[in-house]
RNA sequence: GCGCCCGUAGCUCAGUUGGAUAGAGCAACGGCCUUCUAAGCCGUGGGUCGCAGGUUCGAAUCCUGCCGGGUGCGCCA
């Protein structure tokens, strides 16, 4: 419905530019916004006002004339000029029933899909493998995961590319710890990584002979030994079930098979310095080799390097990055790579995209983008700790949302089973912990804190999977499919027409949620229909109604909001539940 | 030192890329359950949008400077 209104906006611009009343050159962008205040119509747009000065026209005069320019259409059923100059409308109802009945018959509501389907790459979570997962780890995989479903709800193919560090220097340290255990000690202390790790860093700092051997280890492994690789190969094998665990329990779409690990690049590392070299790019600077970009600028104003190639021939994390590019373009084909990294990894991948460009990795049409976020802090407002300091272990962490979420379940009178309860509490943990981190602007800081994100009142998961049990209740009792609800809808009360606006939104808010790759739109989104649907439930009838026509256009209604409550809820990777 | 991010109600957060009177939730206070799940709904109070300038019809949003916090900046990833 917006986009019909942009698009006749659109027409009237391009019929006032043929006819002079706005100059060639102006590309407005065509803003529309949904007033607050209802007296301000269904839509709003400002375009008056920002091409009154280009125009050279008074904003009021030109917003009559864009009025005039628009073409018929059976959308606006009204519109007036208010204040300095603002267009006002108000959309037909007969369009607004006819978009909801179309999305009730749909069944994926109708959203309108991507005009052309991309292939879009998206590397997300990326643990390193040396350590167990941790609470740091929980935003790229979350996120990461909600923007993945989103982009293929819309119709984009998505490759999932888990991008995990499995090469680095510690591992030398990891293996020389498992050469010193024997078989069965090993396979018993590799089942916690953490202390796994722990117990090798300590040996590492402790022991001279230790950390000999294991810079040994490193150099074997990287040079290709058997015996190395196949210690290597079980340690990362036990690492990556770990973390599937994790995503079991997620409900993160990850698998083996997204698994691109570092490793993978090794035999492309020693080609894209070569490369790089042939380019003229490369410059060796105190050993390393190195590529000077004037993009990017240090403390003396001198270009910042990226190191490709360490002194004594080691690759970096920046060369297997390009390599990374390179063989998303190359072999994956793909039109879009979006990074779903900490934010503190900004300058590298700005220094990486820039680089691959100029190499001729990335060309100019591929969208490159790196979608950081921030730290999730504890309620002190420091980084996420655990009580003794250390980091909190991502399964830990989970565990605890469980216990916490079946706590509260007991403590509510209720007639679940206990089976029912132990369900119900693992996917409201969980979903808790996933909707807190989702529901907040990716960019920023959060506050990690039990309380807020396992309460049933406010913006969290807890409220909003109560209210589709609420909506689904309806359907229950009644003995009744939500797909198959007869007659027509009517909008009468002013919470039906509430609610019907704002089903209706879902289609625009998906895609914001894709073109920004920011969830918490539609949070935001799913917590006031739910609001809307709250008030709607409250004040209108639907079942107690002797109005049958009303009753069926109400169920109607409760099913277009339990399926887009539904919908929305699997595109943040969020189940929902029959019952609470 | 330089770069990036942030500073909005007592607390947690929105504010969709310059729009109309800055919004939610929690907490506080007051109403609503013999009728579809009250884990809900309706309402009240609460703000120098860090500070100071500037840009313009209009600024929480853009620019400059300060204050405060975070983070990054050559051989880890």
């Amino acid at each position: 419905m917006k986009t019909q209104l942009e698009q006749l906006l659109a027409a009237a611009i391009a019929e006032l530019k043929q006819n002079g009343t706005l100059p060639d050159d102006v590309a407005p962008r065509i803003q529309l916004d949904r007033p607050r205040d209802k007296s301000h119509g269904d839509f709003a747009t400002n375009l008056a006002l920002m091409l009154a000065k280009p125009a050279k026209a008074n904003p009021r005069a030109l917003a009559e004339a864009i009025l005039a320019a628009l073409p018929g259409n059976d959308i606006i059923a009204g519109a007036d000029i208010a204040g300095p100059g603002f267009i006002n409308f108000k959309v037909s109802q007969q369009q607004l029933l006819e978009q909801l009945e179309a999305a009730y018959a749909s069944a994926e509501l109708n959203i309108t899909k991507a005009e052309t389907s991309k292939r879009v790459v998206i590397d997300y979570s990326s643990p390193n493998l040396a350590k167990e997962m941790h609470v740091g780890h929980l935003r790229s995989a979350i996120i990461g995961d909600a923007v993945a479903r989103v982009q293929e709800f819309l119709g984009h193919t998505v490759i999932r590319q888990n991008h995990v560090g499995d090469w680095g220097t510690q591992f030398g340290m990891l293996l020389a710890h498992m050469e010193e255990l024997d078989a069965a000690t090993a396979e018993f202390e590799l089942n916690n990584l953490e202390t796994f790790y722990k117990a090798a860093k300590r040996s590492f700092d402790e022991s001279e002979a230790f950390a000999k051997r294991a810079r040994e280890l490193v150099v074997a492994l990287q040079s290709g030994d058997e015996y190395c690789n196949k210690l290597w190969q079980q340690f990362i094998d036990v690492s990556l079930t770990h973390c599937q665990e994790v995503y079991d329990r997620l409900g993160v779409q990850l698998t083996r098979d997204d698994v691109m690990a570092e490793s993978s690049y090794n035999d492309d590392l020693a080609p894209v310095v070569k490369d790089l070299e042939a380019q003229g790019l490369l410059v060796e600077d105190q050993g390393a080799k190195c590529v000077f970009l004037d993009e990017f600028k240090n403390k003396e104003g001198d270009p910042l390097p990226i190191i490709v190639q360490k002194t004594g021939g080691g690759f970096l994390y920046a060369t297997t990055d390009l390599a990374a590019i390179r063989y998303r373009v190359g072999t994956l084909n793909a039109d879009q790579v979006m990074y779903f990294v900490d934010q503190r990894q900004g300058l590298h991948f700005q220094q990486i995209f820039t680089l691959a460009r100029k190499a001729g990795y990335a060309s100019a049409d591929l969208q490159l983008d790196h979608f950081g976020f921030g730290t999730v802090m504890g309620k002190d407002g420091r980084p996420y700790k655990s009580r003794d300091g250390g980091v909190t272990k991502l399964a830990d962490l989970l565990d605890e949302a469980e216990r916490r979420a079946l706590e509260l379940l007991q403590q509510k009178s209720n007639e679940l089973s206990e089976t029912e309860q132990e369900h119900i509490a693992k996917v409201v943990g969980i979903s808790s912990v996933k909707y807190a981190d989702l529901s907040k602007n990716r960019t920023s800081d959060y506050i990690f804190d039990w309380d807020t994100m396992l309460s049933f009142e406010g913006n969290t998961a807890p409220y909003l999977l109560y209210a589709f049990t609420r909506v689904n209740s309806i359907f229950q009792k009644a003995g009744l499919d939500a797909n198959s609800v007869t007659g027509e809808l009517m909008l009468e009360d002013e919470r039906e027409i509430a609610l019907a606006n704002q089903l209706v939104r879902f289609n625009e808010v998906v895609h914001s949620v894709a073109d920004k790759a920011m969830p918490h739109f539609l949070c935001g989104y799913l917590f006031e229909l739910a609001g809307n649907f709250s008030s709607f439930y409250e004040a209108c009838p639907i079942l107690n109604n002797d109005n049958a026509e009303q009753r069926q256009s109400r169920l109607k209604l409760s099913a277009l909001t339990a399926r887009t409550l539904q919908q929305g809820l699997r595109l943040l990777g969020i189940p929902t539940l029959e019952k609470m």
